[in-house]
DNA sequence: TACAATTGAGTGTTTAATCAATCAAAATTT
DNA sequence: AAATTTTGATTGATTAAACACTCAATTGTA
C-alpha cells in the first residue's frame, strides 16, 4: 500500500482510539511505519488529513448503501436491501464507522458537510425516499425525517450488534429487526 | 453562581463549539472569567473535568425523562411522555445534549460509561421496558435493542428539530412523529 | 543527471499542570 | 468582644512536555 493510504489507515485507527486531537500526528507516521515528515506532504495540515479522511470515508458509506439494489425488483425488497446494505457496511467496517459517527457530532464535521459530492449523495437518497412517499410505500413524512430517522436507527442496529455479535446471524432476530424498520415507515 | 459551575458551563459550549482536546483549559477559564489556577482547584485534571461533566449532564438528562410520570395513569401514556420528555429535554438543554452525544461516540466515554448512578439509571429504563413487553404494549425484543432504537430515533428527532425549529409547534407533525415511534415498537 | 519521494532532527508555539503568594472569612482563644 | 489562628478560595507567572509543522539532506527512480 502507498504511504498516504497507510497514513490514512493508521489515523483511522488512532482517530477512533484516542480521539481527533488526542492524537498527534507523529503518532499517526509512527503507526503507520513512516517518517512524521512525510504527512505533510500528503497533507497540507492535519485538520485537511481529517477532512479527506471523511470525505472518501463518507463516499465509501453512501456508495455501498445501493449495492446490488438493481439485482431486486420490488420496491419493498430494494429498502430492504438498502436498510441491511447500511448496517453491513458499517459491521464490516468499524472502525470506519466509528470514525463517521464521531466526526458528525463535532464542530469539524461543519467544515466538511457541505462537500459537493456529499451533498450530491444525500440529494440522491433523498430523490429515492421521494419516490417511496409517491408510491404510498412509505408515510407521507418530510424526507429529511425519514431519512434522519432512517440513519437513527440503523446506527443504533450497528451498536447493538457491535456490542452483540452472534445476533447478525440469527436469522429470527434480523427479521424482527426489519418488521420494526418497516413498520416505523409504512403508512 | 459559583466558580465551579462557571467553569463547567463554560467548558460545556466550548466542548460543543471546538471539541474536547481543541479546547485548552486556559480557554474555559478565560470564558468562565476565572483564574486559570482555580480549574485545578475543583479538578484535579482536564480529563477529571470531562469525566464530571458528562455524568452530572447524564445524570440531568435521564431524570427529565421520567418528569411528571406519576401524573398520567395509562401505560401508552407514560410510555409517550418519556419520548417527548427525552426530546423536549434536548431540544431545551442543546448544548448539554450534544456535548453527551459527541462524548458518546468518543474514546472517553469508556472511562465514564461504568459510572455507578448511570448503570442504575439504564437499569431502571431496562426495568420499565421489560414490564411494557410483558404486558405486550411493545414488541417482544431484548430491551437492550429497544432501548438503544429509542435512543436513535429521539436522538434523529432532536437533530431534525433543531433544524427545523417551526415543527416543534406543529401538532400535525408531533401526531405523526409519536404515530411513526409507536408503530416501531408495538406488538 | 534530474526529479520526486522520503527522512528525522529542529523550531517556535501552545499546552496541562504547578506553586508561592494573597486574601476574606470562619473558627478558636484570650 | 477583641485578638489570633486556621482554612480554603483565588490568582497569574512559571515550567516542562508535547505539539504541528518545516526544511536541509538523503534516497530512490526514470
Amino acid at each position: 500500500m502507498n504511504k498516504r493510504d497507510l497514513l490514512l489507515e493508521a489515523a483511522t485507527k488512532l482517530f477512533v482510539q484516542r480521539g481527533l486531537h488526542a492524537t498527534p500526528t507523529s503518532a499517526i507516521s509512527k503507526e503507520a511505519g513512516v517518517s512524521a515528515g512525510i504527512l505533510f506532504h500528503y497533507f497540507k495540515t492535519k485538520d485537511d488529513l481529517i477532512d479527506e479522511l471523511y470525505v472518501s470515508i463518507k463516499k465509501e458509506y453512501t456508495s455501498s448503501i445501493l449495492n446490488d439494489i438493481d439485482k431486486i425488483r420490488s420496491d419493498l425488497g430494494k429498502l430492504r436491501l438498502i436498510w441491511s446494505n447500511s448496517w453491513n457496511w458499517a459491521l464490516d467496517n468499524d472502525l470506519k464507522f466509528k470514525f463517521l459517527l464521531q466526526v458528525d457530532n463535532t464542530s469539524c464535521s461543519e467544515r466538511v458537510k457541505n462537500h459537493p459530492e456529499i451533498i450530491a449523495k444525500y440529494e440522491l437518497f433523498n430523490n429515492l425516499i421521494q419516490s417511496y412517499v409517491d408510491k404510498e410505500l412509505i408515510k407521507n413524512m418530510d424526507t429529511y425525517f425519514i431519512m434522519g430517522s432512517m440513519f437513527g436507527l440503523i446506527t443504533s442496529m450497528v451498536t447493538y450488534l457491535t456490542q452483540f455479535p452472534e445476533k447478525r446471524t440469527n436469522q429470527a432476530f434480523i427479521e424482527q429487526a426489519w418488521e420494526m424498520f418497516n413498520n416505523y415507515l409504512k403508512p
